[in-house]
DNA sequence: CACCGTACTATACACTGTACGTTATGAGGA
DNA sequence: TCCTCATAACGTACAGTGTATAGTACGGTG
């Protein structure tokens, strides 16, 4: 037969890959993770991932895709705020769970069976709700965006809290601000430490986000 | 006297480095940036850099500090909220004339002189508009993550959109799902296409959290 | 068995950020 | 005026990166 699939040799699979990718990702940071190593890993030189993806943005968007697979489905037993209320936290649980996929959501567009399987799921409560596709997609984007960037900036601080230097070094600047030039964030320099993350943080602005949805209700 | 303040020898200072800096990102793209690019631009060795910054997060620090200073101060005749839209209207704007800020933003912890002074202007028309501190270091946290989210996807989608091979691929790989289990995605195709940005899309979601605000509203 | 597509290897290139050691220039004190 | 010394800038080098290109060896099909 002329098109045949693809016969692995020996080991190595898409899978397979994706999976050495996520496990380097999650051990050793995504900044430190490379082509090179996730072949090393593998025992197979760095050019034998290029059989099963083209560069390293398509291994990108397979792992991104095979995270996005561990996300459940939109729950039955809710109303729609509620079921927005579900699907946001769970991303952003997976998001914190596995922290490479803040920087795999962001700079890449979505692409994929499962990635196309949850926006499916967030449009159909929206539809059913019974907004209308503008409106529906809209929201869609609105919510997808505050989830990313409020989960990706938490990340970023809680890893910045981490680094013992690079944190001192934050303080310290902060203190060494004019209370005369800037007395609000003197003022609530300890708020701000406070609000940079946590469920509390996130469901706050989900709930500002719901409340403006809930005006819009239709019917 | 011990402690003098450095002399630079010749033509290179902090701000001329973070000039060129902005130059080549903005010309060759963020993506293509790098220490030894400015340092070419500038006719000097790849180290002499170093002696202005410890690394090329602190160049991107710098940078990113040199942009904020363009954002304009809070208007004064405005109600509360029309002074919120401002701010997170020109903190997109700014970011959508200089792509490389989002880059900047995410990924580096808030620091520097013009950075505070931009939080200061925002915290200080939550105070006055009478939030106590807790709420309104959360509603900046929330505000400051929906822009910066839903400005960086929007510059992303654009910059994918103007790579005709990429953007090819997403529409054939988007129009290839089954609508058999993915209605709502292949049924609202065109819609999301259209709300991967544009002002309307971002005061949609601006105003939705405004909205929740509102509710909200002290006193 | 002979063939051919293909999974994988080997080599190489053009880069990257930056650690280390050296040079030479300018300002301050004698 | 000369000496001294801190330091701006240089040169070299290293350990990496992604990936283009060419070659090799194996497995299923004729």
């Amino acid at each position: 037969m002329g098109h045949m699939a693809r016969t692995p040799r020996n080991t190595l699979s898409s899978e397979l890959i994706v999976r050495t990718a996520l496990e380097l990702m999650e051990s050793k940071g995504t900044d430190a993770f490379s082509l090179r190593g996730v072949a090393a890993e593998l025992g197979v030189g760095p050019m034998a991932l290029y059989t099963y993806f083209r560069n390293k943005d398509e291994l990108y968007d397979a792992v991104r895709d095979h995270l996005m697979g561990l996300l459940p489905d939109v729950p039955r037993d809710e109303d729609w705020p509620g079921q927005v209320r579900a699907v946001c936290r769970s991303l952003r649980l997976l998001m914190l769970q596995h922290p490479c996929l803040a920087q795999l959501l962001s700079g890449r567009p979505l692409s994929g069976h499962e990635t196309a399987r949850v926006a499916e799921g967030l449009l159909g409560v929206l539809r059913s709700a019974g907004f209308d596709p503008e409106t529906a997609a809209r929201t869609h984007t609105t919510l997808f965006t505050y989830v990313l960037g409020a989960t990706s900036w938490e990340i970023q601080m809680a890893a910045e809290r981490r680094d013992p230097e690079a944190w001192r070094r934050l303080r310290t600047t902060m203190e060494s601000l004019s209370a005369r030039e800037f007395p609000s964030v003197v003022e609530l320099a300890p708020e701000l430490a406070r609000t940079t993350g946590g469920d509390e943080q996130f469901d706050y602005g989900l709930e500002l986000l719901l409340e403006g949805l809930r005006v819009r209700t239709p019917s």
